[in-house]
DNA sequence: ACTATGTTTATAAACAGCGCA
DNA sequence: TCTGCGCTGTTTATAAACATA
């Protein structure tokens, strides 16, 4: 059982449904953004069903569609519809949608668009969905919500306005000094990290001297990322965005030391084992065969980096903005200098934990410009179904308006704060991909079917078309921060409180040639073992750590596997002879040169290795782990990079995580 | 540690050297195949490079190639195309690849060709690669090799010739008679299984009674197969093609009274985590979104059923046959009550473990039947870069010659004989792709890649494109079965041998309101429980199971991240915007209704559900794990089907799976 | 409040291949 | 030269933590 969780996991996942009412309750110093929020009876233009698109009150050129719950899809497609007439075929234009309940808090995501539109963004619109994350500091809920804050979009440095970047920084190490809300503190400080060698008992035993309420040893404390995160630290490090195995090794043993002090030897077996198991890790051989570098698959490169998650006391606000730049057309060449300077050191104090899911998304769509439905006939189809991934870890897929994405979003990574105390809450801000209204309305469709029974009631078939806004499956959020709750204390990784050695029959006995091999394996001697004690260990709780967002990354498989008319969740598309995602048809514009008004798709070799910008445009994500969205999510790649999401929130403590177990309608009585 | 491995695996996958020169002492009653065998010289036209291309003997239509492991790759494609040029277009023509050294088997792959080749095989050839599969019946090997006997392809009712089945059938129960050859079979004996209610202590004590050299208890011994596998199984059996998860629980325990009677509740958790992990498997909700049936992505089924690898003692031969008819055009229709019959009951005695990797591949590439190298132009290209995972488990990807093959080749579902005694054994024959030979050559290039740090020494850049057949990572053949050598006496389950339910403080105890919830949780109370006793259990050995061959699965991701030249081992092909995968090619085909010559991929909607044959060609993989084999690789599909090898060795024995530690060089001297 | 179903991450392991000592 | 061993890669199995309905 692998001492309980090494996984970081934990901020919770949760569904945020696209409109909110606010609860109100909100921290008040998050709200520093430039007004909007909790407003949404302002100006702006007002359309059918209730929406109304007003101008974003800093961003030029972008709209916020703000969205009643009771809008349906059509309304939307067509209140969009219509103001991308309004607006016009010259040069882009971003549309923001909010659930028409509570308060529009911000967007700041107008940075994002630049880097996923550089290039090529002429004639395309983009829409952000946004939500706000729902944060409670008490048990019970519906008050003591925070509210998003800020968005912090990575690239801000581009095009953002100035949003302070130095709100967003989180105390890795200071994180569990409120530990009031755990519900059994003691039971989770106990075994945490899995070393078997009893090396660390020193460590272990210091560290949980000053466990509660203490900043831990912040070297010998796990890092609240996975080891997918880390790898692509490591990777991202490096200008020339590849590495091999034991640099790898090397970089996370530097950057975090509690790899080198306190994990056991498996943990290099499981590095290996995510960049094998991860398909956004690619193994690349030089021409000799000789060394192997570990590089990342462009499409689904966010281009993280631990800049964008640590920061140093002194200069909170220097690498975040640095590392933006990373992902521009030219990243490697300009940034690399930067990079190396920030990977140099030993990780000085702050981490943010990344968060497993945002609770907002970029949906950049299509706008027609002539009119709303046009692309009815099977070819020649632009961006048609691309799909997107988009939600990360937890339960459904995250956006299930836009079709599959090619484009992956590296403008829009962003840096998402933990819903800790002194933490802001942050929102996920991922471009979907361009697509035409139609696309969004037919791949929304399919969407209903994603999270696990979700669009049951959706209507018959005419209906279910429809964006699916009110719908819960549509609109999480996924940033709930309540979860991991009651993590302080049980994060210093003290082993063996008691029996440091004394039944570690696990690793270092066993094969004693090489007890330190990265590779577990099995005592070879013991026969009648006693049965296996469950570690027990209640070691998870602390760290709130993240799953990245998953990038959508290419979309692959088609999926179209039959072509029976649809049996059964398959949205209309699947059945189609229409690309299923960028990715074809990018490339058959290419090969036949005549693939439609999608062009657009920057073909771009300028892009060596560093994180795709355009490339994720036309990039199809393999879909691994949910297929089962419906046949158009399929394409859903696997290993899809995660996003980083910078969004601040304010006023969030560490201990507001113990809302535990508030059930979601609680919070949201309108999901019910 | 998890119990130590109830991974089913191994049965050692072994990399085979494309060009064996045969140590020759081959099993005399395998070879009844149709002449050919162990002599190369036979008649045929002679081609540079001492590439030698005669006729099949019994097949029409198939050609074999001999190619000596001194030829390269631009001989092989020269030779390759200057006999596709001398065919013509009439009708496909299918091309065996052989390393030129040892005998040739057998290749009784024709049977792969009509499937995939049905609908639309005009104008297209296919190129199989095979090998020999090596089996040494001891320790010190090149004697007591076991050579193939016999090809049979699932398919084979439809045009193979008709090769027995009935000398396939292995005893799963039987299998471990013989542990002499075992390095410490008590050890391995050991705690086995994982179940932690100490509710099968009983049934342990009495399995441990009998468990060396008698046949273990045939009713709650754990299955051979991997949970993807008995999903698969599970899955393939109802007409439908789709599950629900209960009625995947419920058939796995009808059929393997192992999960009902001994398996933790865990087990439920795994097979959740094997639907979610592997894109295989996908969810489809109704309409009304109340049901989630599990399905298997199409272009991945291999069909692959119980009645494959499991037969009764009363019709051995019966039951290979009739799933065969399974992956036909029509098969959920035809077969469907038969299958019926077969799933209705509890398993009676014999299982054959599939083998990890299958040594032969069908290498099916499209030629140009006018020019040989002319598809420079990135843009047209038929069947361009279609790559192939091929390879299963183990080591490097297998086929490294083709391009990524979208074509999954549920035709070729073959049935594995593990290597054990009284087993045959198997070759696994993959159809590749079409895909012109300029194809094969860019993507070879890619191949030499492919394997760990393989092809180091392959010449600069210009040799590097050579087919790589003498090269020791282009060969694999992964049938050794020497591996799991000594595995009878361990099978058997005995859990606590002597600590019973002492400190099962795993499951069970915690959370004690369900001890049988399928997903395991933290004892939410333990805080110093002792370190974590390793299970130690040195259950495996035992059993040899397989590793379904992963199919090639749709190619999905083109994976041309940047357009640089190439960087490392990418090859040619990964920069072009040409058709990385026949999915994009049979998409874009469709769409733009201009796709270029490939129009040859059937878009047949005839298929419905089951295992497709057809859709294989187009579809494009996902690629999960090795994307690493160089950018042609990557779309490997991760969760790419197995491929069921139904190939029968003659003279094995169970015993002769102890070869253990023997080299791979000791067997292949030539590897050196 | 609990269960069933789904999704992810962490660990341990078993192996395969390769290269080096 | 042979060989064992360690490193690198690939897969499967389990346990868990969560999310959702
Ligand atoms: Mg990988
Ligand atoms: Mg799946």
């Amino acid at each position: 059982m692998r001492q309980s969780p090494r996984r970081p996991l934990i901020l919770r996942r949760r569904k945020l449904p696209f409109q909110l009412n606010e609860p109100a309750i909100d921290e008040p110093d998050g709200l520093r953004h430039k007004g909007a929020s909790t407003s949404k009876p302002s100006g702006g233009q007002c359309f059918p069903d209730g929406i109304r698109i007003m101008d974003h009150p800093t961003m030029p050129g972008t709209q916020v569609v703000v969205i009643p719950k009771t809008a349906d899809l059509q309304s939307v497609i067509g209140a969009l519809t219509a103001k991308g007439k309004e607006c016009g075929s010259q040069g882009p234009n971003k549309f923001i949608l909010l659930s028409g309940g509570g308060c529009i808090e911000d967007v700041a995501d107008s940075s994002c668009q630049p880097s996923y539109m550089s290039g090529r963004s002429s004639g395309r619109s983009s829409i952000a969905l946004v939500t706000q994350p729902e944060k409670a500091t008490t048990m019970d809920c519906l008050k003591d919500t925070k509210t998003l804050t800020t968005i912090k979009p990575l690239n801000r440095d581009l095009d953002c306005s100035p949003l302070d970047d130095s709100l967003t920084n989180i105390q890795w190490l200071g994180r569990m000094n409120t530990d009031g809300l755990e519900p059994d503190p003691a039971k989770k400080a106990a075994n945490k990290e899995n070393h078997d060698a009893c090396q660390q008992i020193l460590q272990s035993q210091s560290e949980r001297m000053e466990a509660h309420r203490v900043v831990k040893d912040p070297l010998t404390e796990r890092p609240p990322y996975s080891y997918m995160a880390m790898i692509q630290f490591a990777i991202n490090s490096k200008k020339s965005r590849r590495m091999t195995l034991k640099e790898i090794y090397t970089w996370i043993e530097d950057h975090f030391p509690y790899f080198r002090k306190v994990a056991k030897p498996g943990w290099k077996n499981s590095i290996r084992h995510n960049l094998s198991l991860h398909d956004m890790f690619i193994r690349e051989t030089t021409q000799d065969g000789k060394i192997s570098y570990w590089t990342i698959r462009p499409e689904a490169n966010r281009c993280l980096t631990l800049d964008q998650v640590y920061k140093t006391e002194s200069d909170p606000t220097s690498i975040s903005s640095r590392t933006m730049q990373v992902c521009d057309q030219h990243q490697q060449k300009r940034i690399a200098p930067e990079i190396k300077k920030t990977s140099a050191g030993v990780p000085e104090r702050k981490m943010k934990p990344l968060l497993p899911r945002a609770d907002s998304y970029l949906v950049p769509i299509q706008l027609p410009f002539t009119q709303s439905l046009f692309l009815s006939s099977s070819t020649r189809l632009p961006l048609s179904a691309p799909q997107q991934k988009s939600s990360s870890s937890g339960g459904g897929k995250r956006v299930r308006i836009a079709p599959k994405v090619t484009y992956s979003d590296a403008s829009t990574v962003m840096l998402y704060a933990p819903p800790i105390e002194e933490m802001k809450e942050e929102q996920v801000c991922v471009p979907l991909t361009s697509v035409t209204p139609r696309a969004v309305l037919t791949n929304t469709r399919k969407e209903v079917s994603s999270s696990r029974r979700k669009q049951r009631l959706v209507l018959p078939s005419n209906e279910e078309p429809v964006l699916l806004l009110p719908d819960s499956t549509f609109f999480d959020s996924g940033l709930a921060s309540d979860g991991s709750a009651l993590q302080d204390a049980e994060l210093d990784p003290r082993p063996e409180p008691d029996s440091p050695c004394r039944e570690f029959s696990f690793k270092t006995p066993i094969k004693s040639s090489h007890p330190a091999s990265s590779t577990p394996s099995k005592p070879p001697t013991v026969l009648l073992e006693p049965w296996r004690v469950t570690p027990l260990g209640k070691e998870r709780g602390g760290m709130l750590d993240f799953s990245p967002i998953r990038t959508p990354g290419p979309s692959f498989t088609p999926h179209r596997h039959d072509h029976t008319p649809f049996s059964f969740s398959s949205t209309p598309f699947k059945d189609l002879p229409l690309f299923n995602s960028p990715r074809e048809l990018l490339t058959s514009a290419r090969s036949t040169s005549a693939a439609g008004p999608t062009g657009t798709c920057s073909p771009g070799p300028e892009r060596l290795q560093g994180c795709s910008r355009e490339l994720q445009i036309g990039g199809p994500s393999t879909a691994n782990r949910s297929h089962t969205e419906g046949l158009v999510l399929d394409t859903m790649n696997d290993s899809l990079s995660k996003i980083l999401v910078d969004i601040s929130f304010s006023g969030l403590e560490d201990d507001d995580l113990g809302m535990g177990n508030i059930s979601w309608s609680q919070l949201i009585p309108e999901l019910k």
